[in-house]
DNA sequence: TGCCAGGATGATG
DNA sequence: CATCATCATGGC
């Protein structure tokens, strides 16, 4: 039996606001001053952040080292991928002002679902629409929590069935991704153990999967670091900061540094 | 190649 | 107030 308790670490190179609020999660709330509140993994989470003290409240011990460690990337040293980062004098300014951005490591299914929805779309809507998905298809945890529905669940569901959630024309990119999963069209080992181009090739059996969705996948759902999106990094940002292509500093931790970019970008 | 399919939201004029 | 672009697509 498991004892729900409040786990506490202290943790240089994390703020918790820039990591649960820089557009690589939807499902994550402020509730207070340093304060949030989210569901992932099918666990209720609230966290508490007080300078380096990170609060891990309503969970359990077992949780946090299987779920929660993982998921926020927690033995990964970002004080070196962010010293590494910083040696390029054009990521250095994002690095500096956005410090203590973690790359969180999802669900992969709720990550292809999430970044299917973020098509042609802005973040407030990607959130409202995945909290209606969750609240119409996800198993109810207690309160206003609501798990990520099963690609079963959502399968069976059908276009129709989505209506409510008003995803646009993405609800049939939603129900492909459904069905391909629950039949097991799609090899997640095969993923996971692949070089990142021929895992792209796996989940861009998908419709709706792009490029890009699929390098959103990769990084954000089978905790592939080094994946990014190359139209949005090179084309968008990088066009002004690196003329004559990407800087090499960044190869093994690309992703990291582009979440980075992003966040830094969205706040000018 | 360019546009559009839903539509809400924040930025900008 | 109006108008515009939006984080990751696919099909015409």
């Amino acid at each position: 039996m498991t004892v729900k308790n409040t786990v506490k670490i202290e943790c240089g190179c994390f703020d918790l606001a820039r990591t649960l609020d820089c557009g690589q999660a939807f499902r994550w709330a402020q509730t207070g001053e340093n304060e949030w509140h989210g569901v992932a993994f099918s666990r209720a989470l609230t966290l508490r952040q007080n300078g380096n003290e990170i609060e891990f409240i309503g969970t359990s011990d077992e949780d946090f080292e299987s779920i929660w460690k993982p998921y926020f990337d927690l033995d990964r040293d970002y004080s070196a991928v962010c010293d590494r980062l910083k040696a390029d004098s054009h990521l250095e300014k994002a690095v500096t002002e956005c410090s203590g951005i973690r790359i969180l490591k999802q669900e992969p299914w709720e990550a292809i679902c999430s970044f299917i929805i973020s098509a042609n779309n802005n973040i407030p809507r990607i959130k409202g629409i995945i909290d209606r998905l969750c609240r119409l298809l996800g198993e109810h945890l207690g309160g206003d929590d609501y798990a990520f529905p099963t690609p079963e669940r959502v399968a069976a569901a059908g276009i129709d069935g989505l209506a409510p959630i008003r995803a646009g024309f993405r609800a049939k990119y939603i129900i492909d991704a459904a069905e391909k999963i629950s039949k097991g069209e799609i090899d997640f080992e095969k993923i996971y153990s692949s070089p990142l181009d021929e895992g792209g090739d796996e989940l861009i059996k998908i419709k709706g999967v792009g490029e890009k969705v699929a390098q959103c996948a990769l990084l954000y759902g089978f905790g592939k670091v080094d994946a990014f999106p190359v139209d949005v990094w090179v084309k968008r940002i990088m066009a002004e900061m690196y003329p004559d292509g990407l800087p090499e500093c960044t190869n093994g931790v690309r992703g990291i540094a582009q979440q980075y970019l992003f966040h830094w970008r969205r706040n000018q």
